[in-house]
DNA sequence: CGGACCGTTCGGCGCGGCCCGAACCGTGCC
DNA sequence: GGCACGGTTCGGGCCGCGCCGAACGGTCCG
């Protein structure tokens, strides 16, 4: 029932994030999306065989789930929670002494503090925006903990994105999650999660490298038109002179 | 930034709690009170030199603080925040491989599953039970997220815990946390804390042995009055061999 | 002042697990 | 059919680290 009074339980499952190469694995599928096998390999720098064998030994401990496809094996995080909980890790996790800045995760920092997915909903500026406007058109309300308001859910309804098949599960409708980069809440949660998807779906949005999003064109003007925001505060981030990150 | 793009910080920090005796410290450190590294040491059946540098490292990493008086190192969690997540991960952890119950930890455990804190605020079937009152009687709402209510701002302040000095802080003023043994939710967050050290100081509820909680026979009736409910809902756990089921 | 007690440091031992390369299997494509 | 490719399994090497006991230092108390 308890899960282990003594510490083995506990530690057993720490030990799967114990691993550099398995830490990284997990910080990569942060994006939501499914990885290959291989493509976790070259990511994290190490042999084939060995992410072989750290992927069994995730998908045994219920941090990740498979799905084979033909002579593939996809991989993804087994729910939002096991994101969450790395989310909440990585957050407390010291910064790894002097980070090697390249030039090229200097410039793809600056697309991920414009706006990123963290793990199924928006963070970076565009999610701390998006959390502070749905807070100032009364979506979301904030009276002695965050909650959905009435007039949320039919504003949520007008953008096609009905409340009630959100309700079954055990998840929360709207949770707080701490941007790494911003320092300040963001949107997370159910319908955290279902506005970043209709955003993707509607082309308000779009996906970048790895975690980065980005706004289209159209997307900004619809975005500003429904948050009731200057379509300025919605202009991409500095870096305008190479154009906007490939899709 | 962001805390590492590669996974060595966070392998780092999970490492932490990676190892058995680490992580039963933590668990341990789970009833919010301060232990000697000596404590520590006898309940995790290691020597003290071994305690000794866990503890250590527990330090450096920032999990746990120490507080040094005399001969003895007195030591606790660093924070809520750790708190959270060690009951996060050791709620996802699977059980270790049949647990030997022994009868002592058998009767223990119907102490544990009636009345416990949950770092600092209260779990169990009492838990359960405060977070279900307060939602009838309407200090708390779900409609949309759990939030509290205006009406349960003014009953908390005739309890006697004003809200406003809990608004200052990071943590959230009321926030579920998913009981080990009932299965459902139970208050924590600010609020929840403060109850529950407001119904110690009260005298209405009293620690028991370790993370037990019981409720004094002044305490039940108080208790009943301001919740609303039937005083013989807070009777004793079950010493009364056949209780009902522990759901 | 001397003894009891708490905690720390140090040396040494042994296990666990992380890594790789090589060989093998199955799938998909030309 | 044959080749390319993704993934897995196996064996071997290596390093990290968790454990203890012994010795030492600091604190409290009689």
């Amino acid at each position: 029932m308890t899960t282990g009074a003594d510490g083995r339980g506990l530690a057993g499952f720490a030990r799967l994030l114990a691993d550099p190469t398995r830490a990284g694995f997990c910080l990569a599928l942060l994006d939501g999306r499914a990885w290959t096998a291989g493509e976790l390999a070259r990511a994290a720098g190490v042999a084939a065989s060995t992410a072989s064998g750290h992927l069994t030994r995730l998908v045994a401990g219920g941090l990740v789930v498979e799905e084979r496809q033909g002579r593939h094996r996809y991989v993804r995080l087994a729910d939002p929670g096991v994101a969450q909980l790395v989310e909440d890790l990585a957050a407390r996790a010291p910064a790894p002494a002097a980070p090697p800045r390249t030039l090229r995760a200097a410039s793809a920092g600056a697309a991920l503090a414009y706006a990123r997915t963290c793990y199924d909903h928006l963070a970076g500026r565009l999610g701390v925006l998006l959390h502070d406007a749905l807070l100032d058109r009364g979506v979301l309300d904030r009276t002695g903990g965050l909650a959905l308001t009435e007039a949320g859910m039919s504003w949520l309804d007008r953008l096609g994105v009905p409340v009630e098949p959100l309700r079954g599960t055990r998840r929360p409708l709207v949770r707080d999650c701490l941007d790494w980069t911003e320092r300040r809440p963001h949107l997370a949660g159910a319908v955290g999660a279902a506005l970043c998807g209709r955003f993707l779906d509607l082309g308000w949005t779009a996906r970048g490298n790895g975690r980065a999003v980005r706004v289209t064109p159209a997307g900004r003007d619809a975005l500003a038109e429904a948050l009731g925001l200057d379509p300025v505060l919605l202009a991409a981030p500095a870096t305008r002179v190479t154009g906007p990150a490939r899709a």
